[in-house]
RNA sequence: GGGCCAUUGGCGCAGUUGGCUAGCGCGCCUCGUUGACAUCGAGGAGGUCACAGGUUCAAGUCCUGUAUGGCCCA
């Protein structure tokens, strides 16, 4: 034991900031997280959910990765080969978002000058880059700092980032695999389109708010077949006018009698002057006055007729699919009106004879906003606006921008995650007692997909990994060195389970109603698409009759190719030969043609040629840029490179040692919002492409809220930083309140409460409504509540930008948070921190005696107080084990901050006190130490700093603790200490009964002493009336109840009188007198109350046996227990009621 | 609209398959500091378990409905 650190260096109180960096080090000189592949021990794997490095962690995380370091050295005691893989996210739009709102407030060049600078032909893109790159280092770095000042024991010289060489390996090779066997296709569809950060959203990046808008009633002229008003009108209803640009038709409901006769004949678009068809579609609401359901709001609110606008609706989209109807797309991508972008028929309709060319002019360039207010307008003074109702209903908003989504029709990678590949393979993975009976839509659907995979590919692979996709010519070869996956991911059903159970309802709900996920995003900071395309000349696209995607390919056409067409088409297929397994294309020219999965699914057809490379061949790029082909400008979502994060970190797609004994990880330990995000993606891909699971389990934690309630947001500024709560308590008080806070049902609410930076002082901040949530939070600046005058900066403050702090130490400082309801692990590492200490004082004051010539340690018998902790140890271990088991963090943390304060503080060590320096105490030294042991090894997960820095005490102290089953192995470092192991021998139910009588006759005695008013210092004499068999057990720890109670028991036996002038106080055990200290009318006061519960428990019995039915169905030894009840409280009742009597 | 969860002393929460006098922490009241700890010790007060029905010998716990709040998905 190298500095061995007896007691007498334990400060009086536990101060962490004097132990934490200390321990942390021994940690690190003994590179005690670290773990190999090739150790003993079970493979045992955690990978941290990688925090984004937008922004510094907070209060979620810190409970977040708490539970995982509580997993891990648990494990990595109990011998198994515990490795934890820590990294960041790059989290895409998010830090690209913070990264150009930090450069516009310095006053800096932001996104848009650096797009100015890549569109003028400079490097804008790759100089904006290197900010992002700046700010990921500041915060990695920062985030890091932060998980080890929590004590957090990951792997560190394994840390890994999204974006770095080792996962952008993974990604390229995970989307080279996904876009050979089909399951990534471009597709032109209508995406969620943020027009304040200009680029696409997956659906679960959109969120829905109500919003207060109206419905708009707006009359359409029907036309002949010339072209000429019929003088009918029908109304048409809206949220949205400003789309009406687009419309390409009107839809009635062929099931709506009154309106049904319109399907068939046209209007004249106002405005614009297009002629569209009404048609009938069943997706049309029925209006309540037409049939429809007057309980439905928007039968209530339909008219009957629905313009259809493709290009800007999703279900709109999907009626112009079901009829052939154009797409006209009325806006540029920040949602101004733009005819550039896919209206094409825009000069077309100009002469007829309903279009307004001034109005139109006027509104282009105009915002959404601006264009529906014009159009409105427009209406009303043309007498077409026939009313308006306010409508509050859903709207889509950017999660990152906040304002509502555009229905866009773009262009976009998709990975086709509803392929049977992949969702049928998470739903197949989830362990079959979890599983829910599947849905029929989903049912059928699959049975489709399985159907049509069969046909698509070789029968011998049947959803195999790696296999060969849709397209016949260029898959033929797809031999490489990677490692294979199990066929059809066999090893990977019936394995995955939530904790707790009913997440599993969330993930399968959400892979049975599952679209394809949008991955093309258009942004400059994540992993870029690896993808080349050319663009077919327009001879081509004229020949093939793809000019836009209004017109479906359905048959064949003459191609017809320039020359520059030819060499690119050339040129891949040159490279296709000299590099078969590093290159796969699609386009016109292979057999997709006949065999596309555009045209198939719908989706519209592509008109060039996409090149996927597995890896940067600088040659091969050089050519085909050379060609013509252009890298693909997009990023992938942040979410894709997350979904590979398993693999990614231990090596994939090599082969690693890492990679065989850590993937399946054990446990993705998360909150539930991310079940959707990531926990399917990675159980997706990690089963297709390894043909393993990511993990497996799932356990789902609770939130963290603040005192309102809220959600803990970086934006709002009410996350709380673990350094601040690390600053006021220590980290291990963090961490154990943290984990005893976590229960399996409740998110947790945390009043958060200010630091005074002037003072030192804590105080509730003032609260102000804020934002579109109206969310209550701190006021930006605070005034001290202690030093007059004084002011400080809130989080909220920073967060928002809303006030500066000026430097530590200056007028207006940033002030920490904190909250008090940490106090409850700072005073329970406090007693901790004093129980040892007192233990270890104990012992060296022995130790010294001896060496001074004082008596060896006897082989002395255990007392009755030795035997009973020793018990409770026993069964506290296993209560600890179990709760590990079952994620149960609560329960782990509760049994032992019971065990350490009530068991061994309360009664234990009181009850040895008057011996354990003596000679006598000889073993309970010895039981001491070994009861301290397995404490600070169980709480170590939970508390490891000091816990550490305890055991190194305890060990340096008392080497040997001495009680068998229980002595530890020889270990330098708790770290990596062994999990205590129960011995049941220890389990001792007499010595658990006895103590237990004792502690009842103590706590008697000490009630009715408190009640008469005794002074606590004045020794006084009582007598015990009590079963004749019990009085010898008594009289045996006679000396103990004297000492904790501080009386003289005169007399003990079952045929005691009370003597004259004595108190009294009667439990079914014993009856107690307190001789000479009678307050006769608190005595009366408190008998009455007493006799009264008596009686009542009494009749309460006396009635539950007296009903026949309960004494015949109820379990014959509950009966029993209530018989020998009822003797008990009966005679308790009649012994008061005669005290009472004699009182008077 | 669909799904999930919650409602237990002033506050924050436990309460396993129904079965000991419904627990814990904070707060509150009374008392207590020369040796582990005042970040403490001893004792105490405080709850018709949201509401209404039902099942059962027995309901905080199971079932149905209602109310309120929260989250997720449309």
């Amino acid at each position: 034991m190298t500095n061995p650190a007896p007691h007498t260096e334990l400060a009086k109180q536990y101060r962490p900031e004097d132990v934490e960096s200390q321990v942390a080090q021994r940690w690190l000189d003994a590179n005690a997280f670290h773990a190999e592949p090739d150790r003993d021990g079970k493979p045992y794997a955690i990978v941290i959910p990688p925090p984004n490095v937008t922004a510094a962690l907070h209060m979620g995380h810190a409970l977040n990765n708490t539970l995982q370091d509580i997993l891990i050295r648990w494990h990595r005691m109990l011998g198994d080969n515990a490795m934890w893989m820590p990294g960041t996210d790059h989290a895409g739009i998010a830090t690209q978002t913070v990264v150009d709102k930090r450069l516009q407030a310095e006053g800096k060049p932001a996104l848009k000058d650096y797009k100015k600078i890549e569109a003028d032909g400079g490097n804008g893109r790759e100089q904006f880059i290197e900010k992002v790159q700046a700010w990921k280092d500041e915060y990695e770095g920062v985030i890091t700092g932060q998980l080890k000042s929590m004590g957090c024991s990951c792997d560190w010289e394994r840390q890994r980032f999204t974006m770095d060489p080792t996962c952008a390996k993974a990604v390229r090779e995970a989307f080279f695999r996904l876009f050979k066997d089909g399951l990534i296709y471009r597709g032109k569809r209508l995406v969620n389109w943020d027009p304040a950060t200009q680029t696409a959203l997956a659906d679960d990046e959109v969120e829905s708010q109500d919003v207060d808008g109206h419905f708009y009633y707006m009359k359409y002229p029907v036309i002949d077949d010339n072209g000429k008003p019929t003088g009918e009108h029908v109304t048409v209803a809206t949220t949205r006018p400003e789309t009406m640009l687009g419309d390409t038709a009107v839809a009635v409901n062929p099931r709506d009698t009154q309106h049904n006769s319109f399907i068939g004949k046209r209007v004249a678009l106002p405005i614009v002057g297009r002629h569209i068809p009404i048609i009938g579609d069943d997706y049309v609401v029925i209006p309540d006055t037409s049939g429809g359901d007057s309980d439905d709001a928007k039968a209530r609110m339909a008219s009957g007729f629905l313009k259809v606008t493709p290009a800007h609706d999703p279900n709109d989209w999907e009626i112009g699919l079901r009829h052939a109807l154009n797409v006209i797309n009325v806006m540029a991508p920040d949602a101004s009106i733009s005819k550039d972008h896919g209206w094409d028929d825009f000069d077309h309709w100009l002469q007829g004879a309903a279009a307004d060319k001034q109005t139109l002019d006027a509104l282009l360039g105009q915002s959404r906003e601006q264009a529906r207010k014009s159009i409105v307008k427009w209406f009303e003074e043309h007498s077409l606006l026939e009313e308006i109702k306010p409508y509050r209903h859903a709207v889509g908003h950017s999660y990152r921008s906040h304002v509502p989504i555009e229905p866009y029709l773009s262009d976009q990678w998709y990975v086709k995650v509803t392929d049977d590949r992949l969702r049928g393979a998470a739903i197949d993975a989830m362990v079959p007692d979890q599983r829910a009976p599947l849905s029929e839509t989903y049912q059928y659907e699959r049975k489709l997909n399985q159907e049509q995979l069969a046909h698509d590919l070789p029968p011998s692979a049947p959803g195999s990994a790696g296999g060969s996709g849709n397209s016949g010519a260029t898959d033929a070869t797809s031999t490489s060195n990677h490692p294979p996956a199990e066929p059809g991911a066999k090893g990977c059903k019936d394995q995955l389970r939530f904790y707790p159970e009913r997440y599993a309802r969330t993930f399968q709900h959400w892979h049975e109603n599952l679209r394809d996920w949008c991955i093309s995003r258009q942004l400059w900071w994540g992993h870029r698409i690896p993808v080349w395309s050319y663009e077919l000349s327009d001879t081509f696209k004229q020949s093939a009759g793809v000019i836009h995607t209004q017109t479906f390919l359905d048959g064949y056409y003459p191609f017809e190719f320039t020359d520059e067409d030819s060499v690119a088409i050339s040129l891949i297929q040159e490279a296709e030969e000299k590099y078969p397994d590093d290159i796969t294309v699609r386009g016109f020219f292979t057999s997709d043609v006949l065999d596309s999965t555009f045209v198939k699914d719908g989706y519209g057809v592509d008109s060039a040629v996409r090149v996927c490379l597995r890896s940067d061949n600088p040659e091969l790029i050089k050519s085909l840029e050379n060609a013509g082909y252009v890298q693909d400008p997009d990023v992938l979502d942040t979410w894709f490179s997350s979904a590979l994060w398993p693999m990614s970190t231990l090596g994939w797609p090599e082969d690693t040692p890492e990679l065989q004994t850590w993937n399946p990880s054990n446990v993705l330990c998360t909150a539930r919002e991310i079940i959707t995000l990531w926990v399917s993606r990675m159980v997706m891909f990690n089963t297709y492409l390894h043909g393993k699971l990511p993990f497996t389990d799932v356990f789902i934690h609770a939130m963290i809220q603040d005192g309102h309630g809220q959600k803990m947001s970086k934006s709002l500024g009410n996350g709380v930083d673990p350094n601040d709560i690390i600053h006021s308590h220590g980290s291990d008080a963090m961490r154990f309140t943290l984990t005893s806070m976590t229960t399996q049902t409740q998110d947790v609410r945390m009043p958060v409460d200010m630091v005074c930076p002037h003072t030192g002082k804590m105080f509730t901040p003032k609260f102000v409504i804020t934002g579109a949530h109206q969310s209550k939070v701190a006021a930006p600046v605070q005034d001290s509540p202690f030093a007059k005058g004084k002011k400080m900066v809130s989080s909220f403050g920073l967060a928002t930008g809303q006030a500066k702090p000026s430097a530590p130490g200056g007028d207006i400082p940033l002030a920490r948070n904190t909250s008090e309801k940490f106090d409850y692990g700072r005073n329970f590492a406090n007693k901790l921190w004093n129980a040892t200490r007192f233990a270890l004082s104990k012992i060296e004051e022995a130790q010294a005696n001896e060496a001074a010539g004082g008596e060896g340690a006897p082989n002395l018998p255990l007392g009755l107080a030795d035997r009973w902790i020793l018990s409770r140890t026993a069964r506290t271990i296993e209560e600890v084990n179990t709760a590990l088991e079952n994620y149960d963090f609560h329960n782990y943390a509760g049994r032992l901050y019971q065990f350490v304060w009530n068991d061994v503080c309360d009664w234990y060590i009181e009850a040895v006190k008057p011996t354990i320096g003596t000679a006598e105490g000889a073993r309970s030294r010895q039981v001491l130490a070994v009861v301290l042991d397995v404490s600070l090894r169980m709480l170590h997960p939970a508390m490891p700093f000091i816990t550490e820095k305890l055991w190194e005490s305890l060990s340096a102290v008392a080497p040997k603790r001495g009680v068998r089953g229980l002595d530890p192995m020889e270990n330098e470092l708790l770290v990596t200490a062994a999990w205590p192991t129960v011995d049941r021998a220890l389990v001792d139910l007499q010595a658990e009964e006895n103590f237990e009588r004792m502690r009842t006759l103590v706590t008697m005695i000490r009630e009715v002493r408190t009640a008469n008013k005794v002074p606590p210092r004045e020794t006084v004499d009582v007598s015990v009336k009590l079963a004749k068999e019990l009085a010898g057990m008594i009289g045996t720890q006679q000396g103990l109840i004297e000492s904790l109670t501080n009386v003289k028991v005169v007399a003990v036996g079952p045929d005691l009188e009370k003597p004259d002038d004595a108190a009294v106080i009667v439990r079914p055990l014993a009856e107690v007198f307190l001789h000479n200290q009678l307050d006769a009318d608190a005595e009366k006061t408190r008998l009455t109350k007493h006799l009264a519960e008596v009686s009542g428990q009494v009749k309460n019995l006396e009635g539950r046996l007296s009903n026949e039915k309960y004494t015949r169905k109820a379990p014959a030894h509950l009966v029993q227990e209530s018989r020998d009840k009822l003797a008990g409280m009966i005679r308790e009742r009649d012994a008061v009621k005669k005290q009472l009597e004699e009182l008077g």
